[in-house]
DNA sequence: TGGGTGTGCCACCGTACGGTGACTTATGAG
DNA sequence: CTCATAAGTCACCGTACGGTGGCACACCCA
């Protein structure tokens, strides 16, 4: 799945972890966290540290994956992106 | 790519904003945290907070995937760590 | 030679992250 | 009705994250 917000990590770390049959504090061990530490993150805290969550996500065997926004443009752009196009919409703001 | 460390993402942050033409200072300004965030994240800092990162992923057009860990293929090294051995790892700390 | 730019790095500071420990509120098994 | 377990929540505290502002060095180009 794709992350655009904590929220949508946190649904999935929360799901996860009921699949593999985990509660938080078993969770927390495995990661070498505290439990309020995935209760909160859980909760949506959006201050979490990356270290700690790349040892959260590798403790629920999930990967983490860098990709290149594909714009959801209707026919599939080629990997060819408009460098200047894309700055621009980023200059609006 | 896969992300299996703070490293990973920051060479491709780095990559990426000089692929985009941008300095520490643009690229801090576009996603609204301090050159030093972004000078220290470039550095392996791994204590940065998730929500600021995912604002810089959004301003160099990366989009970040979750997905379950494929099982470790067989010519793979010995990576068959188990669980339980990276929990004794981590205690140490 | 000098100016401009990009980056590494520093001191200072307010804030709040994360850990510990305990309490409370379900929920379920016996 | 108990007892045990899991999760939500709280107070307290040391630590350090992140922002601001500044300085120095390395370039590059006129």
């Amino acid at each position: 799945m794709t992350i655009r917000s904590i929220r949508d990590l946190a649904a999935a770390v929360r799901g996860r972890r009921k699949d593999l049959g985990m509660n938080q504090g078993e969770l927390a061990d495995r990661a070498g966290v505290s439990r309020k530490w995935i209760y909160e993150f859980e909760a949506g805290k959006p201050t979490a540290e990356f270290g700690l969550l790349l040892r959260v996500l590798d403790a629920l065997g999930f990967d983490l994956e860098l990709t290149p926004r594909r714009d959801a443009g209707p026919a599939g752009r080629g990997d060819t992106v408009d460098l200047d196009a894309l700055l621009d919409e980023h200059r609006g703001r």
